[in-house]
DNA sequence: ATTAGGG
DNA sequence: CCCTAAT
């Protein structure tokens, strides 16, 4: 940092001359993408192994108690990768049903060996009630159709016996139909979790939460594109299940980075396209769009008549299915009152949603650079599948649903012991925020139970990784402040029974998924990839502390996504805002971002926002060059008032003094307008001329 | 898609 | 940060 200073006044180095010249958009368009290349791969195989495994297994047995399931799908480790997970699932078919996701995609799924596709069937026996009663009663139905299916094909049976434990949890708190919904459903997913974790040892945790999802009129669910999720059957057991710990590691970068690592250890492991993250962040965006802007222009439901033709349940809530994309978490608590007040209730939906968590002996080497020594780490791959079915009915006797939303991120974190819950938290909500693209709050439970003093460290709380008791719930955040009633709600952890640390329990089940637009996550899940934290911000120089430990995280994610999809007649006032625009999570500028924004507008100016951000932020996809822009205005009010007005992290003043400097230089320097190629940088001549080299990041 | 500003 | 208008 000091040096840095230097290398800024020094003069020759201060100022570099402009590295990105303005070129032609088409250009430097390309430029910029490039970083992208790397792509990611559906995480879908995730689910599909699940599933696959799950079907096989229960297809071989009749039984419907977790013990036998179980036995069934226990196997040896050793052979996890003898034992392609290529099961038979020719009768699953996962239609991935977001249209971002396979309309735009650079995602290119390759032959996939299993494709779980969404057989939009008309929901005639959907229930549709006005009152909670209804609604409750509807998801059972739903509840019921489904493990009928399920039961012809699968036997997948409500284990209470093995996840008793998780259902208590759940169970405390069945205020709502919902919940009552979502606990049925949750062991279903328990179920395919077990299936999951047998499958190897290596499986440090594998958490299964459902996403409660509303079934959408087949209609909706049509116009979306689907999107087929290559199942590479030997994908899932290598990447899943590293054998050696040392080799394999399985993750997936949740933060905007492009680049993936790759282990190779696994050498059947197929190549697997992956999506950018460009490719994500464009169709996230354009999602955003379409339903941050379509929504609010639209009127008298001109939009739903369009894309929802023929449905006729939405009449009092049209608007809002194109609302849940991105307040999936603000809407959560929302919308478990809706439920509960809703008059109507049109869908049932079941998502289910997978969450497992692997835990890596060590940190990715690639890490490192960007991580300062940390003591814990926490990595967890994280699977969140959403999916509805819009019907269980299967002629076939196949069980068909369709992933709505599908999230395998793995958080990648290491904290020093001597950081705070708090900012443990902070890590996993960011890495969260960025995978979901809502604002969700995150709580630390430990042995189950939430951690409430935030600022103790990690030390203190006892949080040490290898304890299998570590989880993260996610609760709704609402960007109005009032704290979110689903923190009441018993949380829903990993089993701290050191019996099976391979199996987690089912996460809270509360989410929602909205069907349509839910910005569809790609994630990849390779176990060859190494993820790359970019926590710097949170854990600046705390970070220091080395401990090769053999930690072990489970996350636990819940994302709680509200469905706007849901009966939502009332008032859209009310809700209007929050559902139509989550705010994104605020992030701070850390003093590092907000140092390089200044070099990087001391070089290029300041109405060259795109190419800053391409030269200092290409790889914080949070930032958008309008963040930028909006930095700088900030960071030049704030340079502009006294050190007592300012707030938040405090900047340090040579900073601020260079953003004067660089701001009226720009702003008197029309040379950008003029010359409108390259504009001479600022040139600093303040120090002596010293030119330090110093790298950083 | 970017840029520029207002809110 | 969000939202818009203008490019």
């Amino acid at each position: 940092m000091v040096s840095k200073k230097r290398l800024y006044y020094g003069g020759l180095d201060g100022f570099r001359a402009p590295v990105v010249p303005k070129a032609p958009r088409s250009i430097r368009r390309v430029s910029s993408k490039k970083s992208s290349a790397g792509g990611e791969i559906c995480p879908f195989e995730l689910l599909a192994a699940v599933a696959g495994k799950l079907l096989q297994e229960s297809e071989s047995s009749t039984s419907s108690t977790g013990q036998d399931v179980k036995e069934q799908i226990s196997v040896s480790k050793d052979n996890v990768k003898q034992e392609p997970l290529d099961v038979n699932l020719k009768p699953l078919r996962l239609d991935y049903l977001d249209q971002g996701f396979s309309a735009e995609s650079e995602f290119v799924p390759e032959p996939s060996d299993l494709e779980l596709k969404l057989e939009p069937t008309p929901l005639k026996d959907l229930p549709h009630s006005d009152n909670d009663s209804g609604i409750e009663h509807a998801s059972i139905v739903t509840t019921s159709d489904f493990l009928k299916e399920v039961g012809a094909n699968v036997k997948v049976e409500d284990h209470n016996g093995v996840n008793g434990s998780r259902s208590k949890s759940e169970g405390g708190s069945p205020s709502y139909g919902a919940v009552c919904d979502i606990n049925m459903e949750s062991n279903r997913a328990d179920v395919q979790t077990e299936a999951v974790g047998k499958l190897s040892d290596d499986f440090t945790a594998i958490k299964t939460c459902k996403l409660q999802d509303k079934i959408k009129p087949s209609v909706l669910s049509k116009s979306y594109s689907s999107v087929h999720l290559p199942f590479y059957s030997n994908l899932v057991p290598s990447a899943c299940f590293p054998r050696h710990r040392n080799s394999v590691k399985l993750g997936l970068r949740d933060d905007d980075e492009n680049s993936f690592s790759y282990n190779h250890h696994s050498t059947k492991m197929k190549a697997i396209r992956l999506q950018s993250r460009a490719g994500y962040r464009r169709k996230r965006q354009m999602m955003t769009t379409k339903y941050w802007k379509s929504v609010p222009k639209l009127k008298d439901y001109e939009l739903s008549n369009t894309t929802s033709i023929g449905v006729k349940h939405f009449d009092d809530n049209r608007k809002n299915i194109y609302k849940r994309q991105r307040c999936q978490v603000e809407v959560g608590v929302k919308r478990r009152k809706l439920f509960h007040h809703s008059p109507k209730l049109d869908y049932v939906h079941e998502v289910s949603s997978e969450s497992i968590s692997n835990l890596p002996e060590r940190s990715a080497g690639g890490d490192r650079k960007r991580m300062p020594a940390a003591s814990h780490k926490a990595k967890a791959a994280t699977s969140s599948v959403t999916s509805h079915k819009s019907s269980f009915q299967s002629k076939d006797g196949h069980v068909k649903f369709s992933i709505k939303s599908f999230t395998v991120p793995e958080l990648y974190i290491e904290m020093p012991e001597t950081s705070t819950v708090g900012s443990l938290k902070r890590a996993v909500m960011e890495k969260l925020a960025d995978i979901l693209g809502g604002e969700l709050d995150v709580g630390v439970l430990l042995q189950g139970k939430k951690v409430r003093d935030e600022n103790q460290t990690l030390q203190q709380t006892g949080i040490i990784f290898d304890s299998d008791t570590l989880g993260f719930m996610l609760e709704p955040n609402h960007p109005e402040g009032f704290s979110s009633p689903v923190q009441k709600e018993p949380p829903l952890l990993l089993p701290s029974d050191s019996h099976q640390p391979l199996i987690s329990g089912p996460a809270s089940p509360i989410i929602d998924v909205g069907s349509l637009d839910d910005p569809p996550v790609p994630i990849s899940l390779d176990n060859k990839y190494e993820s790359k934290q970019e926590s710097k911000s949170l854990l600046p120089e705390a970070l220091t502390k080395e401990i090769e430990a053999d930690n072990k995280a489970i996350v636990s994610i819940t994302p709680l996504i509200p469905e706007a999809l849901s009966a939502v007649p009332m008032n859209n006032k009310l809700s209007k805002r929050s559902e139509l625009s989550q705010r994104r999570t605020r992030r701070p500028f850390s003093v590092t971002e907000v140092e390089a924004l200044v070099e990087a507008v001391e070089n290029l100016g300041t109405g060259r926002w795109r190419d800053v951000k391409i030269r200092s932020f290409d790889d914080a996809n949070h930032r958008t060059y309008v963040d930028l822009k909006d930095k700088w205005k900030t960071l030049v009010h704030t340079a502009s008032i006294s050190p007592q007005q300012r707030r938040g992290e405090p900047v340090p003043q040579d900073l601020l003094d260079r953003v004067l400097a660089a701001h009226s230089f720009w702003s008197q320097n029309q040379s950008k307008q003029v010359g409108k190629h390259q504009s001479e940088p600022l040139q600093t001549v303040g120090t002596p001329v010293k030119v330090c080299l110093e790298f950083e990041r």
